[in-house]
RNA sequence: GUGGGUGUAGCUCAACGGUUAGAGCAUCGGACUGUGGAUCCGAAGGUUGGGGGUUCGAUUCCCCUCACUCACCCCA
């Protein structure tokens, strides 16, 4: 069996990626439906962009300098000769689609959802994977305040539905370009005179982007930090406004939150409101989502002046985390004794399909106390039983294994029984 | 990209440098050809991640490599 052995060390899965199996799909498909039930609560519509863009779509929107696209991007030449990337994240897709399709003068809300899989090159670790998969929500055009703590609040929602507990709020403003410029230099300036504190990688920050010293964790960088200026000092009126009116808003949602003036998010074109909300039951990578808002990306990709904010979040890492009630499968289990029955069995088990009940059907020969310890181990509601006796008749033993009553019937008898217990299985979407 | 930890059956884990690498669970078969979960019996399942070295002898010690994992970094 060598040929096995290879193959499976030569057929993995890519480092960074897995597989999701049957087991787990369950909990994936509750997410799903919970995310989208709640998103389309507050008015927003799905929106399906391609998995793979134009490399410069990344480089313009998510920034030529951002770590994701100067080191963690899959990147590749077309047979055409173009250059394409498989989106690291989604907004910059949302943003193109609605400049190419002018969704700005549609009628509708411009608020939309996605679900999907993002692609980075990162080394992978509890909680980040190179194939991840987020749930995006993006609204544009709506500059008041207000929205922006009413996706907090959506997202907070979301997370109880999704029995998520042990979460915290984080909320920042990271300024516009009016007043970010003033901060940054003032930075730079207070990183000059600690530089003796500060390690090789902060001093480069100083110069690249001095936001970012305040990420991070070697300690004399952090208490050189802390006597850094913060940044609601310099925010310029509008900025200031803006955040004020944001805490007012999640006051009123009695939403708890935490300001963070060093909560710094990594992609470059935030502006205003940045946010993020943490779980104390993840390792490092604990950021359950994350998001803001961008004022000036639509307009500098060449489209209307219409300002845009929303997040994304992790589904790998929320799943880590939800307690999530997984309805039971309630399926039926095909019994038959003999070529016979197995005939009359599938014209049954067709007819029970045809009508919304799961069958489970396999077509080995057993005995009945085999079909029934087979059905017992793929945990079937119910046994079918068809033998002679039954076909003759014409009427079909039906029994429910978690009470153990069997009742006889015929088949459109027996599917009346059923209807009403199979009713609550959700629709296959 | 940089560090640390771990790789033995499908899963969870044993095996002092020394016979043919074991056990539990799971799987399959039988006891048991018209009614499940239990029990008993049996079978199958492994190039000990891969390669090299030390040794009479390596799952065990050393080196390289790959994978997983945790942290840095970055972020969801």
């Amino acid at each position: 069996m060598t040929e096995d052995a290879s193959a499976k060390k030569d057929l993995a899965a890519v480092k960074g990626t897995k597989d999701i199996l049957p087991k787990e799909v369950e909990s994936w498909r509750a997410l799903e439906r919970l995310a989208r039930e709640t998103f389309e609560l507050y008015g927003y519509r799905e929106l399906r962009a391609p998995v793979f863009e134009t490399t410069e779509l990344f480089e313009k929107g998510t920034g030529a300098t951002s770590d994701i696209v100067t080191k963690e991007m899959y990147t590749f030449t077309d047979k055409g000769g173009r250059s394409l990337t498989l989106r690291p994240e989604y907004t910059p897709s949302v943003v193109r689609a609605i400049i190419e399709h002018r969704l700005d003068l549609e009628v509708e809300p411009m608020r939309y959802y996605y679900m999907g899989p993002m692609f980075r090159y990162d080394k992978p670790q509890k909680g980040r994977y190179r194939q991840f998969h987020q749930v995006d929500i993006e609204v544009f055009g709506e500059k008041d305040a207000a929205v922006d703590a009413e996706i907090i609040e959506m997202a907070d929602s979301l997370l109880r539905k999704l029995g998520v507990s042990g979460t915290e709020t984080l909320v920042n403003s990271v300024g516009c370009r009016e007043c970010r410029p003033a901060y940054s230099q003032a930075l730079r300036e207070a990183a000059g005179k600690r530089k003796s504190d500060l390690c090789p990688d902060c001093q480069r920050k100083a110069e690249t982007n001095p936001l970012r010293i305040f990420d991070c964790k070697v300690e004399s960088c952090q208490a050189a930090a802390r006597s850094f200026p913060v940044i609601q000092d310099f925010l310029c009126g509008e900025c200031l406004s803006h955040f004020n009116t944001l805490l007012v808003f999640l006051n009123q949602y009695r939403i708890p939150y935490r300001v963070e003036p060093r909560l710094v998010r990594g992609l470059d074109y935030y502006t205003k409101t940045t946010f993020e909300i943490v779980s104390s039951h993840l390792g490092a990578q604990n950021a359950l989502l994350g998001g803001g808002r961008y004022d000036d990306m639509m307009k500098d990709f060449g489209g209307p002046d219409v300002c845009g904010i929303g997040f994304a979040m992790g589904m790998e890492r929320v799943l880590a985390v939800a307690e999530l009630a997984v309805p039971k499968r309630k399926s039926l289990y095909l019994a038959y004794l003999g070529d016979e029955a197995k005939k009359s069995g599938l014209e049954l088990a067709r007819y029970f399909r045809a009508n919304g009940v799961e069958c489970l059907v396999e077509f080995k020969d057993r005995g009945m106390k085999a079909h029934f310890g087979r059905a017992n181990k793929l945990q079937a509601a119910w046994v079918l039983v068809v033998g002679e006796d039954e076909m003759k008749k014409s009427r079909f033993g039906l029994k429910e294994m978690a009470t153990g009553r069997q009742v006889e019937g015929t088949r459109e008898e027996l599917l009346a029984l059923l209807r009403d217990k199979v009713r609550g299985i959700e629709a296959p979407c």
